[in-house]
DNA sequence: GCGACAG
DNA sequence: ATCTTGTCGC
């Protein structure tokens, strides 16, 4: 399938003090007393991007899994213009024209979406995976392969031990270790989804590798999308 | 003030 | 994120 073109909103921001206020005025929005889907069940769609500087090109996809076989079910993607510059804290708003064009692209909206990077673990509470999921409506949550600012204690070494991620002594997510004796990822909620649940989701997507597939796949189809759209211009 | 900092 | 081959180990 051939991607689909995205253009970030006329009122998109400009500068660094634009998007704080953006975050700061859309995080009200974020709905975090429901327990989201069961994990095991119903589609789970997983987003990812790749750049190209030079070209000041972002590809997006998305692709739908069965949550229960973990077989895909559908794939989109996206190419967008580099929207906003990478500044820690900010990613959203470089991802996120690209991201929601591939989302729009399904023909079936999934129940979850699994986002690379933070939610609610965020300096201002309003990552990537919070502001995707404001915007969607969709339940959403973060599994980022760093620990950012934030601060955990090692996880026990068996799949499936976790450890609090705090900020501010507060927990804004979790170390979760997904395969035996492999470096923990960072999960955190991002809308409609609460910490356990996210936790539960990201183990259950995470049978054979440390990522879950949702976003293995993700990462693997926005690269070859990328190859795609650099040699056919 | 300086350094660190999801992708 | 991205630049990048072989290589150590199960």
């Amino acid at each position: 399938m051939d991607p689909v073109t995205a253009a970030p909103p006329a009122d998109w921001p400009t500068t660094e003090a634009q998007a704080r206020a953006v975050q700061d005025a859309l995080r009200t929005r974020v709905i975090l007393d429901e327990d989201g889907p069961p994990p095991g069940q119903g589609l789970v769609a997983g987003v990812d991007v790749a750049y190209d500087d030079e070209r000041d090109l972002v590809v997006a996809a998305a692709v739908v899994l069965d949550a229960g076989t973990l077989e895909v079910a559908e794939e989109s993607t996206a190419v967008a213009r580099i929207s906003f510059p990478y500044v820690p804290g900010l990613l959203a708003f470089r991802e996120i024209p690209a991201v929601l064009a591939a989302l729009g692209a399904l023909r079936t909206p999934p129940d979850l979406v699994v986002c690379d990077g933070y939610g609610r673990a965020h300096p201002r509470r309003f990552g990537l995976a919070a502001h995707l999921g404001v915007l969607t409506g969709l339940p959403s949550l973060g599994v980022a392969k760093n620990p950012f600012t934030f601060s955990y204690e090692d996880p026990a070494a068996a799949r499936g031990s976790v450890a609090a991620l705090v900020d501010g002594g507060e927990e804004v997510g979790r170390a979760v270790r997904t395969q035996d004796g492999v470096k923990p990822v960072f999960v955190s909620t991002g809308h409609r989804v609460s910490l356990a649940n996210a936790c539960a989701h990201t183990l259950a997507l995470s049978p054979h590798y440390r990522l879950p597939e949702t976003t293995r796949r993700a990462d693997s189809l926005c690269r070859r999308a990328l190859t795609q759209v650099l040699a056919s211009s």
